[in-house]
RNA sequence: GCGCGGUUAGCUCAGUUGGCAGAGCACUACCUCGACACGGUAGGGGUCACAAGUUCAAGUCUUGUACCGCGCACCA
């Protein structure tokens, strides 16, 4: 840092550490370093869409990440971070196929055909898949990237298929006809967590269904009416319903109607679904196209008729007038020929919530369909695991992320961390949790909706009507009896049943050996029945292939294979009974912290969850943190289609990465939504540019004293560097306010409140480092000598001076190097407390500054990364230099009274530049740095000690337990001005003093308080009295 | 309907077990004084949404009300 630029240029910076950390493997995580004295901390990514590009909720949530990962390997644990991506499959696919219909190439996939169509799916991933992994980069991200997985890695891809086998062998995931919600936008099943309920205003269409007489006409004026949302579903109606209790209709439950439009008799049944007090307290029956009215129509065995196909256009069952016709044009159709029949009775306005396509934003549509279900695994334990609030829980988080305060300021130890060697210590951290370990979220009210969530959990469908995804493992033929085939693979078959129904088969090759796979089989007819093959083996899906088998054409969910990233990216083979379980695994499973947003805490947390407890017997996390959702100024979630999302990569190239960092991290409360502006980055920046200058200040006092040895070096081995004797009460106090401040923030990590970190920093560093401490050192170090002697002889008493009554050059010397060693030993514990926050920043001052020359090669000599996390001050230390927490107290008077005297030169317009005279009339004895300190800071000419100083009449004076300071204006003394000032103070004296006394006044105030409280309010009262006094005095003193 | 947040300075938000209402931005005035104008100094600005209760004491605890936001479940 010899030339040393005015502002901090990130763009030059960050470039370079990057490259650095990642040339010196700062980021990879090694299992076998791993020890009791070195524990694990681990934290898996969650994968972004591989050619997402990133946003603002990526930077909020990948900035936690890394601040976490930082502090854990300061706090000199094995970090892992693992990152990755994601193949997702909707979002990508659909992308892919935009683009591609959007060039002309194709209308639709089909005109490419699968293979065709993944092929360019697989380019496009290709092409963009990096983009996002280098934006994690420019963020500062310090993942390991040599563990970097993707969801269709083949390793990965042979997990999500081991997985699906091994359910299905126990019976939990299984296929069936059902009604679905289907995306008829992008032509695939969802699962229930996909559909958005959108409250949206619609009407509710009454109309009259008559009777039919017996020739089958319709009966003029014999009718029910009907009440729907959706008139278009009618033309699939099999039914009208009614409560089986309900007195109005029960008679007519038998009889027919005419369904209208389509011409054809429906019966009216009873079911206990319909409630009697809704509408007419008659419904319409569509079995194909409503959840509940297919419930209805499987009980009383009704036909199931589709009308809308699975494109969203009516089917040929809809009638002519209607086939290929949109559901909405269908709908007001459908209207209009009600309305000419004169059938429909009215229509009401009415609100009502319809569920959409989280993808694709279209209004989903029941259907029925064969699909894959899953009945989720481990509910119990998954549900069980995560503490709800309850009372007494300690905020504190589990397996020892960050270690709390008091570990750090007594301990000598490395943090303790749960997993490998301290498997236990999550568990016995949570009193009478029996045998579970606890999972916390952070905050901790998610834990209801999660627990809310797995207690109404439905089974999950699976299977996606999609090209780009994990295929199913599920091979079929059609066999006939007999068939030679199953002579060559010698078929054994368990048992014969009934021609429809299921039987289980063993699936064993001639030369044998192979796994057992549960299979099924159906019959079609007397003669031929579907073989239906799940298998994951390699050899086995060899084989079937060669016999002509065809695998079942879905996807699975993205989710699916999203479930097992925790351990499937960490080389899980799946392989339990052989405890095959690879380093990586036994070291880093389960993770210490999560960090995601709570819109995928049913996708993808307690997902998660059950697949930890289900194939690794393991909950995958300790903690989970849930960030805010990213708005914009106007709390309006940030879109593309709203253009209000500001591209990252932009406010890194304008403000740099930190300050980016910083800015996020600071308006970014834990649990709380972030609206999002730019001026934080703003403030991110000027913060950056403080810090530079504040390190650039130091660099221009000169060399260190001993070659800057004393910085970083661990309290204990600094003794040699700061001598005791020389320390002054600034500096006393900017030791403790450090001590406070290195204290404050590691409670706040300790309780991911890493706003509360950030903010703790900036005003220690910018109000009491910046402002304070170095304002005041200067009066040390930017002296010279005569004028430090001068100083001395007209201002300092000779018994409060002793350590400057030999002044000499060596002396001075003496006090600067003393100074100096003070500010290297802040500013080197201060950077590396910003360091998780603001990587490169504090690394390039960590080098330049040549802190890092003092440290140990692995203790921060290589880089800031490996330099221990600040410890705060302990006892032996504060005994050995006098820090006493009496120089709060002291040094803050004095800055008091610098503020007092600031406002006097404000309230009598004297202009900031102006160099004026004070005096001081001390309380008690004042060493002559405190004079020179006060000179300084109030931008004084001269402050002149004068014990028994006679002001002349009207001088403004203001006073606390340092002395009075006064403001003499030679012969410009406003009387009138100084008289009202004084007025005004009295005033606000006497309310303070009302406001105190009234509450000591009260008799039960004596009583009832605590004896810490009373003293309080004692002493706010002789405080607010002296002040009273004082300017009393001085207004009568005015005469 | 059930549940969860939120309501504090013009704006965005902190505010620990109840004990003197805070920060940043914005605003006003003065200041380029040997780190920094991406800066310094000082200042103005609040009926803590409303109502009742508990208490010596309520922004903080209890109950209720209003409004904003979110989640879950829904009867056509």
């Amino acid at each position: 840092m010899s030339e040393i630029p005015k502002a901090y240029e990130p763009q030059s910076v960050e470039d370079k550490w990057y490259d650095f950390w990642l040339k010196q493997n700062c980021f990879t995580a090694d299992p076998a370093r791993v020890s009791p004295k070195r524990p694990a901390y681990s934290i898996v990514i969650p994968p972004p869409n591989v050619t997402g590009m990133l946003t603002m909720g990526h930077v909020l949530n990948n900035t936690i990440q890394d601040i976490l990962a930082r502090k854990a390997r300061m706090d000199g644990k094995e970090v892992l971070w693992l990152p990755g991506t994601d193949h997702a499959g909707i979002a990508t696919q659909t992308v892919v196929e935009k683009t591609l219909k959007k060039a002309g190439e194709i209308k639709h996939r089909d005109d490419l055909g699968r293979e065709k169509f993944l092929e360019r799916v697989w380019a496009w991933k290709e092409k963009h898949g990096g983009i996002i992994i280098q934006q994690l980069k420019k963020l500062g991200a310090s993942c390991d990237w040599t563990r970097e997985r993707f969801t269709m890695d083949p390793e990965y891809s042979r997990c999500v298929q081991k997985v699906f086998v091994e359910l299905y062998k126990k019976g939990l995931i299984y296929r069936g006809k059902r009604m679905v919600n289907w995306d008829p936008a992008a032509h695939t099943a969802l699962s229930d967590e996909e559909v958005e309920m959108i409250e949206e205003k619609g009407h509710l269409w009454h109309i009259k269904y008559p009777f039919i007489d017996d020739q089958g006409k319709p009966k003029a004026d014999e009718f029910v009416v009907v009440a729907t949302t959706r008139p278009e579903t009618m033309l699939g109606d099999e039914a009208v319903a009614v409560n089986p209790k309900d007195p109005r209709y029960t008679k007519l439950v038998g009889k027919k109607v005419l369904l209208p439009i389509q011409n054809k008799p429906i019966p009216i049944i009873a079911d206990e679904l319909v409630d009697p007090k809704f509408g007419t307290g008659c419904v319409k029956v569509t079995p194909s196209h409503d959840p509940a009215d297919y419930e209805m129509a499987v009980r009383h065995k009704l036909p199931l008729t589709v009308v809308i196909g699975p494109d969203g256009r009516m089917t040929a069952v809809a009638g002519k007038d209607f086939e290929r016709l949109d559901r909405m044009k269908a709908r007001q159709l459908v209207i209009e020929k009600l309305t000419e029949q004169g059938l429909l009775v009215k229509i009401e306005d009415y609100v009502h919530n319809v569920g959409y396509s989280q993808r694709s934003h279209v209004p989903i549509e029941p259907y029925l369909s064969e699909q894959w279900f899953l009945k989720y695994p481990s509910v119990e334990k998954s549900r069980a695991c995560v503490e709800l609030g309850s009372a007494g829980a300690s905020p504190a988080a589990v397996g020892a992320p960050a270690d709390s305060s008091e570990d750090v300021a007594n301990s000598s130890e490395p943090g303790k961390s749960g997993r490998l060697f301290a498997a236990d210590e999550a568990s016995a951290a949570a009193p009478g949790a029996g045998a579970l370990p606890k999972m916390r979220f952070h905050p901790q009210r998610w834990a209801k909706v999660y627990d809310h969530w797995m207690g109404n959990i439905k089974d999950w469908c699976i299977s996606r009507q999609l090209w780009w995804g994990h295929r199913i493992p599920v091979w079929r033929k059609v066999m006939k009896r007999n068939d030679p085939v199953m002579e060559t693979i010698d078929l054994t078959v368990g048992h014969t049943i009934d021609k429809g129904g299921l039987v289980e088969l063993s699936f064993a090759p001639k030369e044998g050996g192979v796994s057992y796979s549960r299979n099924e089989y159906k019959w079609i007819d007397d003669e031929h029945f579907e073989l239906e093959i799940i298998t994951d083996s390699p050899a086995e899906i060899k084989m079937l292939e060669d016999f002509g088998f065809t695998q079942d054409p879905d996807v699975l969910d993205t989710w699916f294979s999203s479930w097992l990233w925790p351990f499937a990216t960490m080389g899980w083979t799946g392989d339990k009974s052989q405890d095959s379980n690879t380093p990586t695994l036994r070291a880093f499973y389960p993770t210490t912290d999560l960090v995601t947003g709570p819109d995928i805490i049913f996708f993808w947390v307690a997902r998660m969850i059950m697949a930890g407890y289900e194939f690794m017997d393991d909950l995958p996390f300790h903690n989970v943190y849930f960030t805010g959702i990213i708005r914009d100024k106007q709390g309006r979630k940030m879109s593309k289609s709203l253009g209000n999302s500001p591209d990252p990569l932009d406010l890194i190239a304008k403000y740099g990465a930190d300050a980016l960092r910083f800015g996020t991290m600071r308006s970014a409360p834990l649990g709380q939504d972030i609206l999002f502006d730019e001026q934080n980055v703003e403030l991110g920046r000027n913060f950056c540019n403080k810090l530079w200058n504040a390190c650039r200040f130091r660099q221009m006092m000169g060399s260190a004293p001993v070659s800057g040895a004393s910085a970083g070096v661990p309290p204990a081995e600094i003794q040699g560097e700061i001598d005791p004797k020389l320390l002054t009460s600034d500096d006393k106090w900017i030791l403790l306010k450090l001590d406070q401040a290195i204290r404050d923030i590691t409670e706040a990590f300790a309780e991911y409140k890493f706003s509360d970190a950030t903010a703790t920093l900036y005003r220690f560093f910018w109000s009491e480092y910046c402002d304070w401490y170095v304002e005041a050192s200067k009066a040390v170090l930017v002296k010279s000598v005569t004028e430090l002697n001068m100083s001395n002889e007209s201002g300092a008493t000779p018994s409060n001076a002793t350590h400057l009554t030999n002044r000499s050059f060596n002396d001075l010397t003496a006090r600067k190097a003393n100074t100096l060693a003070v500010i290297d030993f802040v500013l080197s514990h201060t950077l590396r407390l910003f360091h998780p926050f603001l990587p490169f920043i504090t690394e390039e001052l960590w080098h330049g500054m040549g802190y890092a020359d003092d440290m140990p090669e692995n203790q921060g000599g290589k880089t800031i990364m490996t330099a221990p996390w600040p410890k705060s001050l302990d006892d032996d230390f504060k005994g050995h230099y006098g820090l006493d927490d009496c120089y709060l107290d002291l040094a803050g008077a004095k800055y008091d009274l610098v503020t007092l005297g600031r406002n006097l030169r404000r309230e009598f317009n004297i202009q900031a530049n102006k160099k004026i005279k004070f005096v001081l009339k001390p309380a008690g004895n004042i060493p002559a740095h405190d004079v020179e300190v006060i000179k300084l800071l109030l931008n004084a000419e001269a402050v002149e000690l004068d014990a028994g100083y006679a002001p002349p009449k009207g001088t403004p004076m203001v006073a606390n337990s340092v002395g009075e300071l006064y403001l003499p204006l030679a012969g410009l003394v406003d009387v009138a001005a100084e008289k009202a000032r004084l007025t005004k103070e009295v005033a606000k004296c006497e309310a303070e003093l009302e406001k105190v006394q009234s509450k000591l006044n009260n008799p039960n105030f004596a009583q009832k308080v605590p004896p810490n409280v009373l003293q309080e309010h004692q002493q706010r009262l002789a405080e607010w009295q002296a002040k009273l006094a004082r300017a009393k005095a001085a207004l009568a003193g005015l005469g």
